[in-house]
DNA sequence: GATGAATGAGTATTCATTCAT
DNA sequence: CATGAATGAATACTCATTCAT
């Protein structure tokens, strides 16, 4: 008994690219159904049919949002074999601006933003963190057991090396992602490594540098 | 021979007050002039008559948000005279909940937000980090002179903190405030004082920890 | 198998009917789209709905208004055969009364005067001068090929005789359309025929009435 | 006693002139208080000081734009002794491009177009014509006592020949005015002086013109 | 004489959504 | 599957006006 064709995939995926892109280019205010319908050539009442609410659509978008990230994380790093050259990438590819371009910044910053008053957004949104946090914990778990970095929880090197890419592309969509924010990258991933070098203790560290 | 008070100031400011108190309790799409207006118990065309338009608003709200941050930040830090316990409170301050509380994490971010598709308003945003980077320059300046931090470009480094810091809050604004948080904190904390450690020199280092 | 109505037309058409009385009995400040929305027992988001801004709105007014003209005028002046009678029933209507009540002077001067700032309005509301001046021009040209009126530039006289009348309709906004109306319109009428007559001509014709 | 200068009368005209100005380039729908009061410089509430409402004030631009013309019109004709080239040099400047510009066309027809919903207005509106009809019918009388133009009644031929002045002008406003402007203005200046002429008789002309 | 504060009604338009087709 | 009709709440903003100073 073949079903007639399925279409609500592809729609629902259509809608959300057109959701992206409209949001992308006008901002959260003037993202509206009547815009991305427009820009689909379609009636807005289509996508309340797949929908079935504004709010329902938005977390969609979040999670299509991780999809894109995602796909572009995945695989490419498992084909260098050299660990040290396979972390050296990983942290290249971090500290640079070609990481953050996979999705558009201000989208990912309207999902984010939209996160403080709507938990489920904001749940989601975590989810994509996932993505990121998941392999690098494992790649840093391997990396200890080959003694090529010291000994340390795994899981909260991970968090620290997001939180200094998060703050580099957040500095980055501040004051623009010329030289100088190429510099700060530099700096930043040579900050993760040391924290990874054998010595570094962040909690026993004393401030003063000098004595 | 007091002369008519001039309330212009006074309910400038009460205005912006109640506009950063709804933004935050209601979020960006529910921030209208109506409810602003309404939380004051004032009529909203009141509203236009100080400031012409909401966008007009909204700019004076990133300028307040500036003033908030500038108004937390200048002083204290002077009053302690050993220079590596100044160091080490600043970093303290930056790295830990404390810091980020003092202006809303969403209102912060939905002015962030609302840069990217307002000129105007990216350019006034960005103000906002004048007032934490130059006087972080300074006080690595001053460091460096004492010898107590090694040699190296003093608004490099303030960059380098701060897209630190930005990273912990936003990661923060994500993962939550809690013990994680201030395990990441320290980490960053760690992290940073290692750039400034004598030795450490970002663009020379190799990714290589151990060889 | 009757297609779902196509409402669209009807609506429009009512919407306008609508918009037409309101313009008359209000006033131009006066006719917003809640009022006439509000005359038709309808929301005012529906007449959105169907024009998409107030200003497409008034520009299909105006056609409206054109072609209540065009429908009083076609027809039946053709159905009288001899062309003197023709010629002299055709000066009678429109140096009457009868002959400027199909639209609403006022609503007549409100499309002229939005014309003043607004091109579009413009260009279409001198398209109502096109349904009486090409019909006048051929029934002047074939006066003239009847030998019943003197050779002249029939456009010209067709221009003319619109002039005149125009400037009874709007005088007579002015003084009212009693007895001196009246007999402006026959003055003016005389003055047309006597253009028409034999001897005359506009451009050679010295002022001295009598030397 | 001499009282503190009486500013009103100076100040009043001041406004009245600048809500002429505003009202011909802004139209009227945008010619509000604050539009006025922003081209002078002022506060709004200094105009409902002075006119103490709207309505009042534009009862006053009535009369003001009635003034514009009986400054225009008054003098310069007695100046011409010879009748005959006189009543040439009345019908010239009636006919003409210049006759018209004396008061911005957009702004007579705000006048005008306001009086339909407003008797003062229309009243005050109506003054206007007076202006031009007692002076015109003086001259008329004075040519039909020196046998210059036939007998017939002075004031019904003062308003014909405004009727025209008018039908001119305002098919002017449509058609623009260029060469086809004053070929109509050269015909209508050919039918009022034919219905001076010797022979003419609006009320017993027959329309048939040959026979 | 002139300004500024404040109001409240009113403006066109946008928005998400429902329902019938 | 998709559209069009219709709604009603909400939006920023304009307007004339009042009142106190």
């Amino acid at each position: 008994m073949a079903r007639p064709k399925d279409k609500a995939p592809i729609r629902k995926q259509e809608i959300l690219e057109h959701f992206y892109k409209v949001l992308r280019d006008e901002g959260l205010e003037r993202a509206s159904l009547a815009k991305i319908a427009g820009s689909m050539g379609v009636h807005p009442s289509l996508l309340i049919h797949y929908f079935s609410s504004k709010e329902q659509m938005t977390l969609a978008l979040v999670d299509y949002i991780a999809e894109l990230y995602s796909e572009s994380y995945i695989g490419w790093v498992q084909e260098i074999a050299d660990p040290n050259k396979r972390l050296d990438a990983i942290l290249d590819m971090l500290f640079s601006r070609d990481w953050m371009e996979h999705v558009d910044q201000s989208v990912f910053h309207a999902c984010h933003y939209l996160g403080f008053h709507n938990d489920e957004i904001k749940s989601r949104f975590k989810a994509i963190y996932g993505v990121f946090r998941e392999p690098l914990k494992e790649e840093f778990k391997s990396l200890m057991e080959l003694g090529l970095i010291r000994e340390m929880d795994a899981g909260l090197l991970a968090d620290t090396v997001i939180a200094m890419t998060e703050g580099l592309d957040f500095y980055g969509t501040v004051i623009g992602t010329g030289g100088r924010f190429r510099g700060i990258g530099k700096e930043l991933k040579s900050a993760a490594l040391s924290l990874m070098a054998e010595g570094a203790s962040g909690s026993g560290r004393e401030t003063g540098v000098k004595k």
